[in-house]
DNA sequence: GTGTTTGCAAACAATTTGCAGAATT
DNA sequence: AATTCTGCAAATTGTTTGCAAACAC
């Protein structure tokens, strides 16, 4: 059975506030402000059990650790390749997808993810600056 | 400049002899074969090489090791969420998407993944005997 | 009280790196 | 001869886990 805990509101309280798909470790740097002594065990453990219970997603784009997003309906996200950000993309999903690679596959499809890569407003603009200076 | 390699040319022979997509450690024990003394060190160091050279892909799907794939032309992915397999999906790679992603997005979209994921036909299999004999 | 959660530290897994010697050019 | 690549081991990074005390019910 599940026990309410402080930690566990708060991970969650503070990933709603944020749009940007923080790591673990931005969550626990963060929630260190409310709970000076919280550890990053409990921030992983209680992160994942958000995810498994369908309270937040995780996300893995590719760079070495995982993003978690407070908004668990399906969407699609973008992971810049300069900085490593990962914002939404405001699209709709595709499942027609699903049912496209069912075709020719033997297995059973379920879901699918996609990340867009690419370079993100902000490094665009720092990318312009360097080139006007030059 | 870049240098031959026996090392680099096997892992790249054995890699396009695989379409079960590997992980750096399956390349490790498989290459240990014909070269008993190579390090893991040396297989990173050049399936990195080699990804960074575009002459092979680095597929990252979520399970918490990248797989890599002789085939660079682009393409979709498949994981099991039981066995962890990864498989390729043969469907044509929808280019539109990166425009459609682009209509309301203000950084610049080069490209995307997707990975699909459900059952392979072999966990349905063995999910189906269970089934059959309970 | 019983069972869950925490903080801490240690363990783990995947990957990277420094270095001296071997291989390639 | 100059430079790149290798094997080895140690280091790093991201994440998980065992345990005793604290907390929730």
């Amino acid at each position: 059975m599940l026990k309410y805990s402080r930690q566990r509101e708060a991970i969650k309280r503070f990933l709603m506030t944020r749009t940007d798909h923080p790591t673990a470790d931005t969550v626990y740097v963060n929630i260190k402000k409310e709970f000076p002594n919280i550890s990053l065990g409990t921030v992983y453990r209680n992160l994942s059990l958000l995810a498994s219970l369908g309270e937040i997603a995780k996300i893995s784009c590719g760079d070495n650790s995982d993003h978690f997003d407070p908004n668990t309906s399906p969407h699609y996200h973008f992971c810049c390749r300069h900085c490593g950000c990962v914002q939404d993309i405001p699209m709709p999903t595709v499942s027609m997808l699903n049912q496209e690679a069912q075709k020719q596959f033997d297995g059973q499809i379920e879901s699918h993810s996609i990340c867009f890569y690419g370079t993100c407003r902000e490094c665009l603009e720092s990318y312009d600056l360097s080139r006007q200076s030059s």
